[in-house]
DNA sequence: GTTCTGACTGCGA
DNA sequence: GTCGCAGCCAGAA
């Protein structure tokens, strides 16, 4: 059969995945990753449009470690109760995790990548 | 085809 | 640490 290629947005939902519990990546992170640099935008917008619950999309945070929504918006509310669910600390609408990102890269995609 | 919009980012002040 | 601004790019209207 065809394997078709995977679209953007199946890249993205597919780097969204591989974020491991209890770990965050930025978008433009996870732009990246899918092959898309400069594409955060992209990202958020897939994110947006998602309607899979089982999606980790909580795990994605803007580039300086803050949750995009607005403070007190429905959607905060539910990522940093995800959030907190999975043991990472969530201050001030600021992930607890000042090094997640670096690690991430080593974490998720190994040292030499 | 053109314009608008946005769950972003990096930089300087 | 926070704020404002310009840049970037794809999807929707």
């Amino acid at each position: 059969m065809l394997a078709r290629m995977p679209t953007d947005a199946d890249r993205i939902l597919d780097v969204v995945r591989a974020i491991p519990r209890g770990e965050v990546a930025s978008y433009g992170e996870v732009a990246r990753r899918a092959g898309l640099p400069r594409r955060a935008r992209l990202v958020a917008r897939v994110l947006s449009h998602n309607d899979d619950r089982a999606l980790p999309w909580h795990r994605v945070v803007r580039s300086d470690g803050r949750i995009a929504f607005d403070e007190g918006s429905p959607g905060w509310l539910e990522q940093t109760a995800r959030l907190r669910a999975e043991g990472i600390p969530v201050v001030r609408g600021r992930v607890g995790l000042p090094r997640a990102q670096t690690r991430l890269d080593e974490q998720l995609w190994g040292p030499a990548r």
